[in-house]
DNA sequence: CGTAGTTTTGAGTGCGTTCAAGAGATGTGG
DNA sequence: CCACATCTCTTGAACGCACTCAAAACTACG
C-alpha cells in the first residue's frame, strides 16, 4: 500500500543561492535529501523546480481515478525529473529509497538567460527522457511478460549491476508492484515471471530485491 | 505529438506563415512538401532538422527486428517531430496524407544562441511532449482495448472534428494497423472495438475512415 | 473486369488476469 | 526476545479478454 503523508510536503528551505552550476561550482548547488516513501512533488503542483537525482532512486507515477496506476519511470542518479507541462507536474514523484536531489529552477530548463550551460544540460536530459519513453512505448505496447520482465531486468543489470566473474549482482529497491505497474502488469504476473526465470536458471534471487543474473545472454535474448 | 486525454493548447493557427521567426524573413522559413507514404526520416539517420507539422498527418514508429511495430505518436499541424538522441533520430517518420512541415535546424533546439524565440518554442514543444507521452503510458499499460479505442478516437474528435448539431464528425488518415499498432493491439481487435462502438449506437461509420459520433459523453466515459 | 490490399467477422486458443490462500518479511509493543 | 499484526511475495485454480488463424466482404486500382 502508497501512503501518503500530508507532512512530507515541501520542507524545502527559500533558495539560498541558485544559479552557477557552471564551472562545477559544487558550493552554490542546492541539494534536498529525501527519506524512502517520501513524496517530492504531486500530479497538477505548480512547477518551481526541477530536480537532478544524485542519490537513491525516485519513482514518477501517474494514477487513475479508479485507482490504476502506471510508473512511468524510475529515477536513478543522473536522471532529471519534474519536467513541466503548462506549468504544472504532470506526474507524481516519491522517493524508493532514501535519496538526495539537486535542485534546479525550472527557469533555467525554460530560458538559457541566467545559466547557458545549466540549460544546455536541461534540455539535453528532456531529450534523453523522449528517446528512452519511445522505447518504453514498445515495451508497453508489444512485449509480452517474459519480455518486459527480462528487458526490465537487463536494463538494471546493465545500469547497476557489480560484476561477479561470470556473474553479475545488483538491487534495486522497488518491490513487486511498482514493477508491474512500472511493465503494465499484475504483481502475480511479475512474481510469476520472476520465478520461470529462476526456474530456468538464468537469475537467483537471493531475496526479492536483490538478483543475480547467472546467463547475461539469455536474458538479453529473451528481452528481445 | 501523443493523442493525449489532456485537452491539447496553443495549436498553431495558421499554417503557412509560420509565426515562428519573429523580425526574419518570412520568405527565408523553409518548408517541405511531402506525398501520402512518404518518408521523412528513419531511425538512426543523423539529426540536422526537427519539422513543425502545418498540413497532413505524420506517422512515428518504432519497429522491432521481429517487426513488431510501435507506432509512437501521429503528428498534426502545430506538433513538431524529430527530437534527436545522441544526435540520431530514435523513430522513423512518414507521412499518412500529403503533409507539409517547416523545417527547423536541430541547432535551434539545443541552442538559443542564434534564434531565442525559436529555441523557447521548441524547449516548450519538447516538454509538451513529454507531458503528453506520459499520458500515453497510462493508455498502453493499464487500458482495455475498450478505453483505448475510446479513448483514440475521443481525443481526435477533440482535435480535428467539426459539429455537426449534437453530432460531431472527423476523418482521420491511419489505417486499422496505424490505429492497432498506436493503442497496443491487433487489427482485428481494434475492427471489433470499432463494430461494438457502432452498435452500441456510440459512433456511425460512413466508411473506415470517418466517423460520426453520436454520444460524446457516452464515448468519453468509455475512455475512462 | 481481375488482382491486391484492407476491413470485418467467425471460431478457437492462450496469456495474463482475477480471486484466493499460504508463505515469508517486517515492524511494534509487551 | 516473542507474539501479533501487517504487508509483501509467491503459488494455485479458473476465468476472460485479446490474440491467432481463417475466411469472407469490401475497396482501390490497374
Amino acid at each position: 500500500m502508497y501512503i501518503s503523508n500530508a507532512s512530507d510536503v515541501e520542507t524545502l528551505p527559500a533558495p539560498t543561492t541558485c544559479g552557477a552550476l557552471r564551472g562545477q561550482n559544487v558550493n552554490a548547488v542546492q541539494t534536498r535529501a529525501l527519506k524512502a516513501s517520501q513524496n517530492l512533488f504531486r500530479e497538477g503542483d505548480e512547477v518551481r523546480h526541477i530536480y537532478e537525482v544524485t542519490h537513491g532512486v525516485l519513482r514518477l507515477t501517474k494514477v487513475l481515478e479508479d485507482g490504476r496506476r502506471q510508473v512511468i519511470a524510475f529515477g536513478y542518479p543522473g536522471d532529471i525529473v519534474g519536467f513541466p507541462q503548462d506549468g504544472l507536474y504532470h506526474a507524481e514523484c516519491d522517493a524508493l529509497s532514501t535519496a538526495e536531489v539537486v535542485v534546479h529552477s525550472v527557469t533555467d530548463l525554460v530560458s538559457g538567460d541566467r545559466n547557458p550551460e545549466l540549460h544546455r544540460r536541461l534540455v539535453q536530459a528532456a531529450l534523453r527522457e523522449i528517446g528512452s519513453m519511445q522505447d518504453h512505448f514498445m515495451m508497453l505496447g508489444r512485449k509480452s511478460a517474459r519480455e518486459k520482465t527480462a528487458s526490465f531486468l537487463s536494463v538494471l543489470m546493465e545500469r547497476t549491476g557489480t560484476s561477479l566473474g561470470a556473474y553479475t549482482h545488483f538491487e534495486f529497491p522497488m518491490n513487486r508492484a511498482d514493477i508491474a505497474d512500472f511493465l503494465g502488469l499484475t504483481v502475480e504476473t511479475v512474481s510469476r515471471t520472476m520465478t520461470m526465470l529462476r526456474k530456468s536458471k538464468l537469475i537467483t534471487l537471493e531475496n526479492s530485491k536483490s538478483v543475480i543474473v547467472l546467463d547475461q545472454k539469455a536474458l538479453h535474448d529473451m528481452a528481445a
